[in-house]
DNA sequence: TTGTATGCGTTATCAT
DNA sequence: ATGATAACGCATACAA
């Protein structure tokens, strides 16, 4: 069972009785320059080989690649897969193909992802990193390749950029929380440190208080992975701060956060929309399974891919323009987890 | 601000002032033959031109691409997620990258998939797919490339092959429910219709139920998507057979049913643990905060993308010898839902 | 409309 | 040990 090459365009040529340039042509410029004789002689000779085209050769002939590069902060992060599988499939069905690159959290290796994947002469980027390192800015620049930023910005890079609008769906949240009764807020985020989105989501979260000054009281917590037992603290302190006559609930700023809140509310013992409302972040699929159910900002993840990756390819056909902002309207998902009181009867 | 385009070899080889292929001899056969001051020259025009070979131009040339090709059933999955991640990491720390192709659930287009990621010369597959085209087996065949199976097997395929240890999973749970004094049991799972891990899944199950002829008692259900009220039915079905006497449980056979019988449940208003035992599988992140806790049996996803990768590269490196099988041990995490009822003190 | 020749960036086979 | 030169599979400028 020795390897039967695959079928090159030289065999198809000589099969047809033609040259290549023939039949490359068939392939690009089929319409516009080729006599329906020698058209049909060269499909038929394409059909009978099985002959595809090699991508490879494609690509290093014309210099792009049908590729489009996706690099992810942390694929362990669920909002980041929800957005890869959108942009996916985007991709696909406009005939691109997903070179997938993995940080798994690592800051710094960015520059590294990008040059890696530029290797392989990928059309462009599809950018959902941490927007730390230094190096981002200038490794797309330098390949001259077009990007589109997910979720987080880069300080300096001027490219199309989706996310959620988080000045409006903290608005909404905070809407919500105050219709049904809530008054002594906690905002509780991973570090902000230079992560854009969640600079914006505790700016906006901050926005929100000052519209209200005498309604609404709260305060912002940065949670770090494995400080379980200060966020506990936090949500002990919450409660005292509300006293007897403000109700307190907590408002979580993306779905590791949600998990990690919940995880401290089940170790106190707590009832969400009980001792504490709580208003998580990401829907993630046990939302209604716990408790009396856990309210959430849901965002449109796959709408988000579908954005990004769509982006990308205007820019691939050749969209010129300045740099656009695509965001997203969140979705509020109402459970138990911040119903306002049940009245007495 | 014109495209300062990537140096190739011919520009290091002009700096340095030797020919092409001795600045490529430089990467690849250095030392064996190469003289102390040539190499030195080269590696000087290297570091100052900042040459990096173009994989494209290498996967042309050779044949070989440093690409792998990962087919993923889909990729909204959570378990081909988990081995995703690992299997990419692997392949990363051996300098491979990772081509991603999710078929979204679309049986079929396996033959599709394998032939784009082929064009691109990808240098073997990690299929994580149904294994129900027909297609897939002499698609790989066609073209050459070893493969390994994750999770799935392809009827008729000979190649590496990587997995939980289903048999052993399954004896673990029925023990493990057996000590707890749970006795009728209910095996909830997906369509089984040709798809091997299910088929085993259930299989051993029954295997475990032949083993304790007296003590034990169970049956198989299968649960289809969008039928839930079904899936209820099967649930209050289960109570009633056990009657007063037998505590009855319910074991789901992948996270999908894990989280439907847990949805089932909440729609019954019943708890786990109490109404009905509940063991679930792939430990969802929820599991501890759901009711008193969820028990499952955790697959080492991680450890069976590296694995998967692992198998791969080797191949790559010219491993012969017939397919294998690794079939990796579950963990049984035991929490709240499975535990033996509370003796009177 | 079609064919010829050259280039894309490497590697490998020859010579030297 | 080093340098020409021919592949690798395709696209395209130029000729015809």
């Amino acid at each position: 069972m020795n390897t039967p090459r695959r079928a090159t365009i030289a065999d198809v040529a000589q099969a047809a009785g033609v040259s290549k340039a023939t039949v490359s042509r068939f392939f690009n410029h089929r319409e516009r320059l080729l006599s329906d004789d020698i058209a049909a002689r060269v499909e038929a000779a394409i059909a009978q080989l099985g002959y595809t085209p090699s991508p490879m050769a494609q690509a290093l002939s014309r210099g792009r690649s049908r590729l489009i590069g996706l690099i992810v902060a942390d694929i362990t992060n669920p909002y980041s897969v929800a957005v890869l599988r959108g942009a996916e499939k985007a991709c696909q069905d406009a005939g691109y193909l997903v070179m997938l690159f993995n940080m798994g959290n690592e800051t710094g290796r960015e520059r590294e992802a990008i040059d890696a994947l530029a290797g392989y002469q990928v059309d462009g980027f599809i950018l959902n990193t941490l927007g730390r390192g230094a190096g981002v800015v200038d490794a797309v620049a330098t390949h001259g390749k077009p990007a589109v930023l997910v979720d987080r910005r880069h300080a300096g890079m001027t490219a199309d950029f989706v996310s959620l609008d988080n000045p409006g769906a903290m608005a909404r949240i905070c809407a919500h929380l105050l219709d049904n009764g809530w008054r002594e807020l906690l905002y509780v985020t991973e570090p902000q440190q230079g992560v854009s989105t969640r600079r914006e989501r505790a700016a906006a979260f901050g926005a929100c208080l000052a519209a209200h000054p005498t309604a609404l009281r709260g305060e912002v917590f940065e949670s770090a992975e494995g400080e379980d037992e200060a966020l506990v603290q936090a949500l002990r302190a919450l409660r005292r701060r509300a006293g007897r006559s403000r109700r307190a609930a907590v408002v979580a700023g993306n779905a590791v956060i949600t998990l990690r809140v919940a995880q401290a509310m089940n170790r106190l013992g707590w009832q969400f929309g009980q001792e504490l409302g709580f208003l998580g972040f990401d829907d993630p699929e046990w939302a209604s399974l716990i408790g009396p159910g856990l309210s959430t900002l849901a965002q449109p993840t796959d709408e988000i891919g579908r954005t990004a990756a769509g982006c990308l390819i205007e820019r691939l056909h050749g969209l010129e323009g300045p740099a656009r902002e695509m965001l997203l309207p969140g979705r509020l998902q109402v459970r138990g987890s911040s119903a306002a009181p049940i009245k007495a009867a």
